[in-house]
DNA sequence: TGCTTCTTACTTAACGATAAGTCAGTATAC
DNA sequence: GTATACTGACTTATCGTTAAGTAAGAAGCA
């Protein structure tokens, strides 16, 4: 039972930091769900901010290494992008608490972001960004500009993990007669996903 | 002069809840910004709540009208989705701090959007897989899932205006030779976008 | 025109709630 | 008995919100 109440406290910080971001995320929220009192979280964390560092920190190696692993399995840029792809699907499915977590940082420029974490995002993002320039390179990719692409698969697999619900509620607006396409699961949107950004990006 | 507080309000609050969001944002700030007192808000608006919704509805409902228009406006299934893509990134590139309230509120599943503004939301989705649903149809388009086209469109769009301070930050960590490839401007950012969307649901 | 009355557009002051963080003390294990 | 792992009670700051009061001007009437 050593450190299982440190556990307990990272897990409900992981739960709260996704749901609500750094700012609106309380720690005696945190400490209620995890059945201890506030300042044990202070005596495992120096405060607020390390607590987050520790929660964001591990996802983010975690994600680098898978998706560094990923690509390295492959063979040649196609299988490597489609690889890398389905990885980092694969991954935000698993951690599902992550996306939204990344989702938050996004959209408050990073605040929150230490430097070690954005280094190890960028371990995240360099990966794909040398699969498109090695498929260029070769002559098997035609890109115009590879930021574009990075983008279009980024984006993609963590807005659609975060915006589940909302995507929900608006469906329910939706007048006339369109049809409303299935929503898909990670593993089908990876797949599609892979599917058209190799379409779209092979010479 | 007549009502210049409350324009002035409108601007700082805009500018505000598109910074932080609606918990983390703070009514003295927008208050002191805006050379008004804190009560001033609640003279011109019922609450909180009430002052976000003026900000974000205005927006949406602009957004909305705008990619219609820009849809009905071009012929064949190619050139709207085109358009749309173009009319879309466009308006998030005049309307800057937009962008950033929608991608707060996507990763805060909604909590804060109203029932109107997510209808007014509903539409400008609804507008993409018309256009979409309508290509397939006509043999142009061939697309297992609409959803992930759409989903590869607007997060794209969002998620380059919303994140650019973390990328050039990001951008900063890169190891080894990799070529990192300019920023793109809004306008070429949904210029190659639709290039790379309509190369990847083209039948 | 001049006097009263009412409305608009605020301001100053303060309330209750909740946040992060601290500190002195305590139970347990070794 | 000493280090570890806490707890309860607190401080300080900030939040959204409200109550109460007021200066400036318009409206109604003589």
């Amino acid at each position: 039972m050593r450190d299982s109440k440190r556990e307990k406290i990272l897990l409900a910080a992981a739960k709260h930091f996704s749901k609500f971001g750094f700012e609106a995320t309380s720690l005696e929220d945190i400490a209620a769900e995890s059945s201890v009192t506030k300042p044990a979280i202070y005596y495992h964390f120096k405060d607020k901010a390390a607590l987050y560092e520790a929660v964001l920190l591990f996802r983010l190696e975690l994600l680098a290494n898978r998706v560094e692993k990923a690509a390295a399995g492959a063979k040649g840029p196609e299988e490597r992008l489609r690889a890398y792809i389905e990885a980092f699907g694969a991954f935000l499915n698993e951690h599902h608490c992550f996306a939204a977590t990344l989702a938050h940082e996004f959209s408050d420029d990073g605040k929150q972001m230490s430097d070690r974490a954005a280094a190890e995002l960028s371990r995240t993002l360099s990966t794909v960004t040398a699969i498109l320039n090695d498929g260029v390179e070769e002559g098997v990719f035609e890109i115009e500009n590879p930021m574009v692409a990075q983008m279009m698969i980024v984006s993609t697999l963590i807005m659609h993990q975060t915006t589940r619900t909302i995507r929900a509620r608006v469906a329910g607006y939706v007048q006339g007669e369109h049809k409303i396409s299935p929503d898909p699961s990670m593993k089908d949107l990876a797949r599609i996903l892979a599917d058209k950004i190799l379409k779209s990006v092979r010479a």
